[in-house]
DNA sequence: GGTAGACCTGGACGC
DNA sequence: GCGTCCAGGTCTACC
């Protein structure tokens, strides 16, 4: 089956895809060299579906197996409309950007939108599997999360849902620890698995636009194991651009950039991009850090 | 409020 | 092959 979804110009896909690393990590997978992108995505009625997104004129079409029931579609369109963020509107920043050398080329490129997963709860455990590891660790302990604790894709070989929190929350720390390899962020997961598991966490309440940004925030880092970097980054997933995701990459290239190398702290990088306000999240991760 | 040390893993490196 | 060191954010205890 197909649906097709308009998008608020201008978009490009290939734009969402490679936003950031999400689509590197399953349940993702980027196809056709990159140019579309398929992810297993779970039906309120807990049956999965495997959609497979691509460009069309004016937005994207949405491909998926033949027994989801029509009355469904509505439910992917929503979804993949959240993922994509096809609706947002990036008109400020793109009228401030073309002032600035540095991000001149955000509106021909159509960037703003960051990939997002189905879920906050997916975003905020692949957001904590970032912390203090590598990227190519980060790879790996989400493949070993979706595919030791997920649901596999019955039509295909090797596709797993990412796991819900009650899959996440009925298993144990040591298991956790041991056989995804989350070394002490696997009390963290288990803790927040069991949290929204159980409802005594409405983190994907979070998504609504009617909770102020700095309650957002303060929800986030509430979490354990979400610090400052980790709450900022999924700040920036949620459309609050106003936060800066500082990690040791963003003190390194800002005081190169900025401060002639020497050591700074976060508040020198808030310095340099409080000029964007609410935009200054997005001014920092799509500054262009080339020589010119 | 600021800071030091522990947490855990994989990769790089030296032997 | 083995041991050691290091990088990567967050938490906790302490001042």
């Amino acid at each position: 089956m197909k649906i097709e979804i308009t998008a608020r110009q201008p978009f490009f896909l290939s734009s969402v895809i490679n936003s950031h690393g999400w689509a590197d990590l399953p349940s993702f997978k980027k196809t056709e060299g990159g140019a579309e992108l398929s992810y297993i995505f779970r039906m309120s009625n807990q049956q999965l579906a495997k959609l497979t997104i691509s460009s069309i004129p004016g937005g994207v079409s949405v491909d998926y197996q033949d027994d989801i029931q029509p009355s469904l579609a509505a439910e992917i369109t929503s979804a993949v409309t959240w993922m994509l963020a096809l609706n947002d509107d990036f008109t400020e920043f793109y009228e401030r950007a073309k002032n600035e050398p540095k991000l001149s080329h955000v509106e021909e490129n159509a960037q703003g939108r960051l990939l997002r997963s189905q879920t906050l709860f997916e975003d905020t455990i692949k957001t904590i599997l970032t912390t203090n590891t590598s990227w190519s660790g980060t790879i790996r302990m989400t493949e070993t999360l979706v595919t030791k604790f997920g649901e596999p894709y019955p039509a295909s070989d090797g596709d797993f849902s990412f796991p819900s929190p009650r899959q996440i929350a009925t298993s144990h720390e040591l298991t956790l620890r041991n056989k995804a390899r989350l070394g002490y962020r696997a009390p963290y997961i288990l803790d927040l698995a069991k949290q929204v598991d159980a409802g005594d966490f409405d983190l994907e309440g979070l998504k609504s636009p009617e909770i102020s940004s700095k309650e957002v925030f303060k929800q986030l880092v509430s979490i354990k194991g979400v610090g400052n970097y980790a709450a900022a980054n999924l700040m920036m997933l949620l459309g609050h651009y106003e936060y800066l995701p500082i990690d040791s990459w963003a003190l390194k290239l800002v005081s190169e950039k900025f401060f002639n190398g020497e050591p700074i702290g976060s508040n020198e990088v808030e310095e340099v991009f409080a000029p964007w306000g609410e935009w200054k999240g997005l001014a920092y991760w799509l500054w262009n850090w080339s020589e010119d």
